[in-house]
DNA sequence: ACAATAAGCGAATGGCTTTCACTAAAGAAG
DNA sequence: CTTCTTTAGTGAAAGCCATTCGCTTATTGT
């Protein structure tokens, strides 16, 4: 009987190098650190083979998802078991913040499949218990929640466009006055973006939502 | 003196074949129709080689930012001089969403990069000026204008996820009963999104900018 | 008239995702 | 315990993509 070399990479190995897990992690890992997925580079990261994935996974797409799901796991559940409809939307939205603010490479690729994770789903479930136990009507349940992810989504990729949405050069700052002024305004006298957001979501729902 | 062949590539043409607005337009068009940007297909669209670009362009990105300002270009500047806060906030969601819904495939790219498209910043510009003519607080005109965009950006991807932003397996309807309850509830009572949440957008930000 | 610049092209480079035939171990059946 | 099937790896290759560079020809400026 020949004792293969121990280096040997060929046919399956004795115990898995990979598993959907791992695989979520270590994208997610990818995402915070190069802000981007590459698949020959999450190879290296796992001491594994690019085609090795496909053994797990169908493709690319379904690695995001399960990035998706590593981040929802990571992320945990507030505690609130029931509250105002205040105290509800703004802790699902800081929630949504903190989990979307650590990874903003990956929220532009997430908005762009549905939520499929198990995880995530779950995740998902609880809040719209939560918004039901808070007295929201149903069909208003569903149309909350997109509101606040997209808002959440939307306020976390803001932060990473580094200082400013709109970029105007020195020599364009008289073409766009109302603009360049609206800038200098709110850099003398910042404003807290998430909290501005949490004010505005929370009076704008709990109106939508009473007035139904 | 030879006459060229008529049907000679080589050399610079007698006539431009590429500009950049050239260039924006059938990027955009080529993201309606195709919901992708390939630099050798938009090539052929614009019956020139891919190498071409790069006398107009520095890469991509700067593509992707001259499709934004096609996209500013086709939609009209809504006519509001002035008006209550309400009417203001109401009429730039519409056109912003207006804007999006047409393209969607080329959101998520959008919002990777700030506003630098000349006819884009004097969009804002215009925005901005209609804000502090309706009374906003100079320091609360961007973060507003941020919400609206994130929004009508958010809205507009999620009607695109076809169906629904969360994707349930049929056996799997049991393990997420309130968040397939409250699908069930919106499908049995749909509500308009984008008027929900212009509903939200306004009676929340008029809360903020009056708490102020 | 002539030099400098500009706008095309062709070919090549290096990256990416995905597929497929192959190998060796694990697990199931008798 | 042997044998068969399934499973989890590998390696090589195909077919995309964005970008660069040297070449050619026209335009523009002096």
């Amino acid at each position: 009987m020949q004792t293969p070399s121990k280096t040997s990479q060929l046919g399956r190995p004795r115990t898995p190098r990979l598993s959907r897990k791992a695989i979520g992690r270590a994208a997610l890992e990818m995402f915070e650190e190069e802000e981007s997925l590459s698949i020959p580079r999450l190879a290296e990261r796992l001491g594994v083979r690019q085609s090795s994935f496909y053994k797990h996974v169908t493709g690319r797409q379904e690695i995001i998802e399960l990035a998706r799901g590593a981040l929802v796991e990571r992320t945990p559940m507030p505690e609130l078991p029931s509250g105002s409809l205040d105290d509800v939307i703004r802790q699902i939205f800081d929630s949504l913040r903190k989990a979307y603010t650590l990874v903003p490479a990956l929220l532009p690729l997430l908005l762009t499949q549905p939520v499929s994770h198990p995880a995530a789903l779950e995740r998902y479930d609880q809040f719209v218990e939560v918004f039901e136990l808070a007295g929201t009507p149903s069909h208003l349940v569903i149309p909350a929640l997109e509101a606040l992810d997209s808002a959440a989504i939307g306020a976390s990729l803001d932060a990473m466009t580094m200082e400013s949405a709109w970029s105007i050069n020195e020599e364009e700052q008289g073409t766009y006055p109302h603009l360049f002024a609206a800038k200098k305004a709110v850099a003398d006298h910042p404003v807290d973006r998430f909290a501005f957001l949490a004010d505005v979501l929370s009076a704008g729902l709990r109106a939508a939502i009473d007035d139904d």
